[in-house]
DNA sequence: ACGGTTCACGTACCGTGAGTACGTACCGAT
DNA sequence: ATCGGTACGTACTCACGGTACGTGAACCGT
């Protein structure tokens, strides 16, 4: 059987068994979608990108952009997603190989730090996630990536300690430094000078983990309750 | 409308000299229109309210909107500059009064976490604020409001150290607490029981400035550079 | 091999809503 | 009285998200 009937000159498929023509042909368009769509929302943000603008980008119609998503926010989403989970597995890659907490959490805000830079991850999961997926969605979405990655950290920050933690209290942590990293991120990004600020975020934060070490050392227990009267032991 | 000769039955302008009837029943819609803004806006979101609707809620038309304001984002900003200013003068109230910078930064943190929790101020400037505005008008924005509280508590607090405080490393942990409070804020707003939530984030920003304390006394000096091994005295 | 079915789009259209052009009534100064 | 300008109202345009439906190629059973 000479390869008659096969000459398209359509992409190159290389026959992957199990995986139809069709089904590859349709993950094709579906992927030059998004990538599209992650390179439009990127640069010019979400409202004043338009549908017609990015299936335009991927050489396609309205047509293939509603069969594959139910409408423009599914089809943020799907970027989202990707932005973000490449964040997280950027982030994850550092992390491990890290045992020291005070090492993991060093790196890991370092890489925070740069990954926030990436104008992607700035536009679309920083400033606009959560206006344009609501906070809930937005919430969700980060929960089992980026999020997880933080907590991870802060619970290995803490576990260092003297303290028995609670779970609800380390989520409160980590919460915190997680609002924290992402607006020092912001500023970093929106500096004219971004390595010097990120030094300086990298610093401060530090700085702060330090004092979580001089509490551990002097025997200071974590909060539990309500904010009582701060003594140190004196 | 049976219109007698004078004023009847039209809104109640008590003849304040120096401003003409004229100037007043502008002002009076031009308020009723960012009122009903404000109030849609806080429910609906902005992408999901339209100039119709508004203008139907303030009795009004496009004409008298598009005459007051350049189109919806600035109506948006209006809505947002008042709501943010609110917000920065509840604070500044309690602000006033307190000497000790560890009051001042448990006050102004109390009070934050409550700001927080009105729907307004989450969706408007919170949520939707960085989106909508894009994010260097809502920086600048922030600037001169609740940011400016938060720089002054932190100026307070550093300020009690033994430390000498430049300004960009003031200005590096605000930064660092604003965007800490903001997510925290939202975590509290956003849980099925934000009294114990607000408790827990009160705990734990009171403990990490019980560090700074800590630090303070152990002689620690505040990092100026980018971040070399964190060490305590030992 | 072949008919039928399904899938992956393309085409044509609609409704909504932001923004605009222009008309007008009323206030305030002359 | 009149006259200019302010503060709107009215009617329209147009971009854009979304929908309905057509179509041809790929798959599948016989």
């Amino acid at each position: 059987m000479a390869k008659s009937s096969v000459s398209k000159l359509v992409p190159k498929v290389p026959a992957v068994p199990g995986v139809s023509r069709r089904q590859q042909y349709s993950a094709s368009t579906k992927r030059a979608l998004v990538d599209v769509a992650e390179q439009m929302f990127t640069e010019h943000g979400y409202a004043s990108t338009s549908l017609d603008s990015i299936v335009a980008g991927a050489d396609v119609t309205k047509g293939a952009l509603y069969h594959h998503f139910s409408g423009k926010q599914a089809l943020f989403e799907a970027v989202f997603e990707r932005v973000e989970s490449d964040a997280a597995r950027a982030i994850q890659k550092v992390l491990r190989g890290k045992k020291d907490p005070w090492e993991k959490a060093r790196a890991g805000l370092r890489t925070f730090l740069e990954v926030v830079q990436e104008p992607g991850y700035r536009r679309i999961v920083v400033q606009e996630g959560p206006a344009v997926l609501g906070y809930e969605r937005y919430r969700e979405q980060e929960e089992r990536s980026t999020y997880a990655n933080v907590l991870e950290i802060m619970r290995s920050v803490l576990g260092a300690g003297p303290w028995e933690l609670e779970d609800e209290m380390l989520q409160t942590f980590s919460r915190i430094f997680f609002g924290a990293m992402a607006s020092a991120g912001e500023s970093v990004a929106g500096s004219d000078d971004p390595i010097a600020a990120a030094a300086r975020v990298e610093a401060a934060i530090g700085f702060m983990i330090a004092g979580f070490q001089a509490l551990a050392d002097a025997g200071v227990m974590l909060p539990t309750g309500p904010l009582g009267p701060i003594t140190t032991t004196d």
